[in-house]
Formats: structure tokens, sequence, C-alpha cells
DNA sequence: GCAACCCATTGACGTCTGTCAATGGGTCTG
DNA sequence: CAGACCCATTGACAGACGTCAATGGGTTGC
């Protein structure tokens, strides 16, 4: 049996607002990040950069994930507009890793994930 | 100017897999978490009851977010449902905390944030 | 130049999600 | 009991999301 800490009578119609100690572009920002990340597909992607010592070819997912060649292309392309991955293009193939220089929020949820 | 590791020379029409060290299942169970949290009225009751040294009433989150009641119900019962958070009912009042035994994933995520 | 290859974009479609109004169950007070 | 209060559920609707087929731009090799 869990034990609940007491909590404070309270008074018919008057709430207490929670201290919210986060500033709102912050939850925005984080929410991005999360929102990144909440699909099974780019958690795999994202996980299989951050395992990964040198950048990985687009193709590679493609062969991979039993999904279509433009889905593949668009979870890459979610990933890049939230500033998680870049990509780097050689002859025809494109080349993706982790954001070098990712924000500290982001670092830690990546690093948290799997 | 950002230096990238020297990449192997590819072979057309050849892809190699990307290894994925996690487990399906796991990956399932990260993104249920990652789904739950990915909102900002969720995101920002999590850190709450995260600062929180009591249990939360729902009345405090209603008053304080601008959203309708049903809503912030809502919202909560994603949480309670991912099971992120336990309900203790307390006569008219319902409040909320983090679930006391969060998976190991779920507490470094939850922890990552904010 | 031409064919093959890699990859991003567009358009379309079904599904999921966030939101609120309305409703109902449960609890306390008078 | 009657009324007020708290909260979860239901139903409805607009918008976002995941997916694929089709298309097109860009590069390589013949």
């Amino acid at each position: 049996m869990e034990r609940l800490a007491v909590l404070p009578e309270r008074e018919r119609g008057v709430c207490c607002p929670p201290t919210i100690t986060v500033r709102p572009a912050k939850v925005d920002e984080i929410t991005e990040i999360l929102k990144a990340l909440a699909e099974p597909t780019r958690l795999r992607m994202v996980i299989a950069l951050r395992e990964a010592k040198e950048a990985v070819c687009i193709c590679d997912f493609t062969g991979s994930f039993d999904l279509s060649q433009p889905t593949v292309s668009h979870h890459m392309g979610k990933l890049r507009d939230a500033g998680l991955v870049e990509v780097t293009k050689r002859g025809i193939w494109s080349f993706y890793r982790l954001a070098p220089h990712l924000s500290q929020s982001a670092r830690g949820i990546i690093e948290a994930i799997g």
C-alpha cells in the first residue's frame, strides 16, 4: 500500500493554481522535440543515429524499415524541421546525423530514450 | 564549418540497414510515453506534478489552464492511461501525483524535460 | 544523351487528436 | 431531500498526422 502525504483540507469553490515554473516558450520548445520523437519510426531513426559512428544514408533506412521511400523521407524531414538532425549530400546520397549543437533539453531527452 | 567523419564509398543499389539495437516492444513503450508528454498542457501538468510536494487537485489545473474542465480531465486521463500519474479521491476532489513506480525510461524522460 | 538511381515534394485518403457543450454520477451542505 | 459542487464520460467537429502513388529534380555511369 502506497502512503500519501497528508493533504491540506480544501475549501469548496477555491482552487490553488499549481506553480508553473517553466517559461511558456520553453514548454513549446520541449513539446516540439517530444512531438518529433513520439513516433516509432522517427524514434528508431534517432536512436540509430545516436548510436552511429558516422552519418547514415537515407537509403539504409528506406531499406530496413517496412515503409515506402516517401514515408521514410517524410519522417526524416520532420526530424530535420525539429532541428534534431542535419543532412549532408554526397553525390546521389543523403547522409543524416544528429545535429552537432543540440539544445540541452534535446540532448537530455535523446539520451533518456532507449 | 562542421567537420564530418569520412564516409565509406557506397555502391549504387546496395543499402546497409542501420543496426537497430532497441527491442520493438521497448520502442512502442517509449513511444507511448513520448506521445503522452508531447502536448503543452500535459507537459505542464507533468512538470507541475514533478515539482509538487503533495498530490495536486484537478480543480487547481482547471483553474489555472485556460481550458474547459472536460478538456483538462481529458488530458489528465491520457496521462493516466499512459501510466504516468495516479489518482486519489478525497470527497469531491481528485488528487493526482506522478506514479510512484515509473519505469526507468519514463523516469529518465520526465527528469530530462524542463 | 540516355537510362538508372537516390531522394524530396505533392496530392489524396483514412485515422487520430484536441477542443468544447451537454450529460450524469458522486459527494457535501443546508 | 434539494441544491451546489467536483469530475469523468459522451458526442461532435475541425485540424493534424501517417501513409502511399505519382511526379520531378539532381547525379552517376554507359
